[in-house]
RNA sequence: GGCGCUAUCGUCUAGGGGUUAGGACGUGAGAUUCUCAAUCUUAAAACACGGGUUCGAUUCCCGUUAGCGCUACCA
């Protein structure tokens, strides 16, 4: 047995809430480890929390992770359906003395903490059932009285965590509470479920978010009490949004999906979350592909202090994917927002659409591109821009010119883009213009925007016949 | 409040006892004149603050401040 074939990790979202950028992060962290160790990557749904979780968000987080390119070996798990594994942890617990029933109702926790909050103390369970013998906690157990099972935290000593980023960190037992490990009703918490499952399915390394830091002595107590193998824990800064707070529903778009309702190509996406926190070894370049991304990939040199998401760099990154995607692999993705936007293209000819795309992708920044600004490449069916008929196309002269041009292409025999930009030119000589002014008022008669590939490139992806139509309509386009 | 983590351009970051503190995104300027959201050139922009240690600290230590996290019978 290697080390590599032995790397077991997990993403364990928990359903109450689609999938977010933070938790994708965390996913694509745990991928780019299990991917670079040759080990696997376990999905896990932590759904012990009845109330909250839904299995919608269940297939949203599925959905999210499919659209990022995220594959996974084995589940998903749910807790929900291992309800008797916590039980049994639990039962271990209780019997070698780490744990013991509490009986104190949630009124009563309440109604202390407030108290103890108003006293300035720190608000903190103080363990009046721990002190119960252990005959009478069973006797009112038995007697049906409603009761949780807490773990007795040591009260002395500390615990230290070794973490494969943050390095050592200490938290003084005394801090601890002793926490619940399985509610009054049966149901385990967090603490419990985590713990179990990670030792169940042998989890070698436990990759998420720095929020769980604080939380990791509560599980390394339980570890202990167990007599398990620790994991490597590696707890990864958490992603905040422009005004340095954590990134939430009031910053915008933080369901993944909702990246590609943004027209974000997913590789995109991908590479940029990845080195949102982490940044390879002597790497000059940013633009990292996943097997690029998955062999530099090292929890070492993920930071240790919280990132801000940056829009602008996300748009980069997909401006830039979108330059160096093949056009039959921008084709489908293109469909789909065509379909969004209701716009039917007029060719079915695929080689013409592609190499349409082609002349295109170079002057986009977003999949929606190809359905807004681009849209009279592909239909007659679009807006002319106003601002762009001002720009270029104001003037009388221009649109009599650009329709009287309209019987010159009409009457040619050729239609290339060298033959094309001859006529223009030989038009403009004959007319006394500059050839600039025809090619702007051209570009805004034919595309309906100010910003375009070369005109002459256009109009051969038009085709004769619409350069035509659009040049003669010219003089209708007012501003 | 307590505990924990963090602190380099606006943002993501590299670096590290002696550097002109490097790169990328974004921003400004110029070039191109067939447009610009393309391309090229270029500029501005940072070591949070205060104490140590040291010949020398942005780097190491302590403190302050700030931000974030945890502090539930949520996860």
């Amino acid at each position: 047995m290697t080390t590599s074939d032995s790397v077991r990790v997990r993403f364990a979202p928990s359903p109450t809430g689609y999938l977010h950028v933070g938790g994708a992060r965390t996913a694509l962290f745990n991928w780019l480890f299990a991917r670079h160790a040759g080990g696997k990557l376990i999905l896990r749904i932590e759904d012990t929390d009845f109330e909250r979780s839904t299995s919608e968000m269940v297939e949203g987080i599925v959905e999210g992770m499919k659209w990022l390119g995220l594959d996974w070996d084995e589940g998903p798990f749910f807790q929900s359906q291992r309800l008797p594994m916590y039980r049994a942890r639990a039962e271990k617990m209780l019997e070698s003395g780490r744990a013991y029933h509490c009986f104190c109702t949630k009124e009563e926790l309440e109604a202390r903490r407030a108290r103890a909050q108003a006293e300035g103390r720190t608000p903190k369970y103080e363990g009046l059932c721990r002190k119960l013998p252990k005959e009478e906690a069973e006797r009112r157990r038995t007697a049906g009285e409603a009761c949780a099972l807490r773990f007795a935290v040591p009260e002395t000593g500390v615990t230290v965590i070794p973490d494969a980023v943050f390095g050592n960190v200490e938290f003084a037992n005394t801090e601890l509470e002793d926490f619940v490990l399985l509610r009054s009703d049966g149901i385990p918490t967090y603490h419990l479920s985590v713990v179990t499952d990670d030792i169940d399915m042998r989890i070698t390394h436990v990759i998420r978010g720095a929020d769980h830091l604080s939380n990791t002595p509560k599980q390394m107590l339980q570890y202990q009490a167990l007599g398990a193998p620790l994991p490597i824990f590696a707890h990864v800064p958490l992603i905040l949004g422009p005004d340095k707070t954590r990134l939430s529903k009031r910053h915008g778009a933080t369901s993944v999906m909702s990246y590609r309702e943004e027209g974000i190509v997913p590789e995109a996406f991908r590479n940029f979350l990845a080195l949102l926190g982490w940044t390879p070894e002597n790497s000059a370049k940013e633009i990292l592909g996943d097997k690029e991304l998955i062999a530099a990939f090292s929890l070492e040199n993920i930071s240790h202090s919280n990132a801000v998401f940056d829009r602008s760099k996300l748009d980069w990154f997909n401006t830039e994917y979108i330059r160096a995607y093949p056009s039959e692999r921008l084709l489908p993705l293109i469909r789909h927002e065509w379909e969004l936007a209701g716009l039917k293209p007029e060719s079915n000819d695929e080689s013409k659409l592609l190499s349409t795309i082609d002349l295109l992708k170079p002057r986009a920044r977003n999949l929606k591109d190809f359905a807004g600004a681009f849209r009279g490449y592909f239909t007659d069916d679009y807006q002319t821009d106003p601002a762009a008929i001002e720009k270029f196309l104001k003037d009388d002269a221009v649109r009599a010119m650009l329709a009287e041009m309209a019987e010159k292409y009409a009457a040619a025999s050729e239609f290339s883009e060298q033959s094309t930009e001859q006529v223009l030119r030989d038009f403009a000589t004959e007319k006394s213009v500059k050839a600039g002014a025809l090619i702007n008022g051209s570009r805004v008669a034919l595309t309906g925007q100010a910003v375009a590939p070369s005109l002459f490139a256009v109009m051969v992806a038009l085709g004769k016949e619409k350069t035509v139509a659009r040049l003669r309509n010219a003089m209708k386009l007012n501003a």
